[in-house]
DNA sequence: TTATTATGGATATTCGATATCCATAATAAA
DNA sequence: TTTATTATGGATATCGAATATCCATAATAA
């Protein structure tokens, strides 16, 4: 299980869009170039990113692409719900086995009418939980902690330089 | 991104094997019919929780699976490590992108030698940590977790039965 | 010895991720 | 208005991992 390199590519575009700031915006050549990605292929993911909201785009000569936010309001969870869809992290695919029926049966629920949900899975309740957990995260860090760990990462150089 | 069906059958007969029981070890046939899966798809996966040591195989007549260890002591990370593999949750497939580059030299690391690492990536380094937490929860979630669920849910209807 | 059961190799199939090409629309510059 | 530039989206191709099955073999109990 893996983040797709859609992921990446989406993360290190809006990356360099964030951290080469200035007022016109930047062509999808650049950005690949930048990234050592294929054009084609980036286009598809930076319309993704437009259509969610997180870049803007503007067609025609000198056009391109800009960030539609402050880099401080783009998470990791935005990006990644974007690319990557919004299939779970984990599905059951025993809804309606032995061994649940059994499950249910045991906590004595009603046996008519309510077939076991998805829901009522308790390994799923649990991969649930991780995936909360996982998403709180990635909520928690935005565009703009690249661009701090960044700056902080060249302040403690410097300091430490003889 | 989504956990392999291969996990979910893992784990539902983990959760199986600790549920029902009982002096003697459990077959493929009757595990599989239970799941509803597959025996011969299924018998891989136990193959690769035999050779980490998460259950126990007895072969010939009579034979079967059952747990190696106690079900607090098998963890949903061992589980996962075992069937998805050791694969990083992000890689970072720029790391000598002109991006990197351009920050690398930005923090003014030394231009001889010291190639940008992906480990100097900022994006992995985030990730990085994305994974560590949702490690850590999976970690912290055992098989018996699940049979504990399953008791505080018997639990809780028998009292508020009417 | 025989029946049963797990093991592992080989193989087939399906599907999503990755990638490219091209026609079209939109926009700025000339 | 014309032209060049740039993004958009449809169609298509390729590749690899996940999923799945079959079969020969080894190991074990009856």
């Amino acid at each position: 299980m893996q983040y797709s390199k859609s992921t990446d590519y989406a993360l290190h575009a809006l990356l360099h869009m964030a951290h080469t700031r200035r007022r016109d915006n930047i062509g999808i050549k650049e950005l690949a170039a930048s990234l050592g990605v294929s054009e084609s292929y980036l286009s598809k993911i930076m319309s993704k990113l437009r259509q969610d909201g997180i870049v803007r785009a503007v067609p025609g000569a000198n056009g391109g692409y800009e960030l539609a936010k402050p880099p401080g309001r783009i998470t990791f969870l935005d990006v990644v719900r974007v690319i990557e869809g919004r299939q779970r992290l984990f599905e059951c695919s025993n809804a309606n086995s032995r061994q649940h029926r059994m499950l249910a049966e045991e906590s004595g629920s009603e046996p008519a009418g309510d077939l076991p949900d998805s829901d009522e899975c308790l390994v799923k309740q649990v991969m649930d939980g991780a995936e909360r957990h996982l998403h709180q995260y990635l909520q928690e860090h935005t565009i703009q902690s690249l661009l701090d760990a960044a700056a902080s990462r060249e302040r403690s150089r410097t300091a430490g330089r003889k």
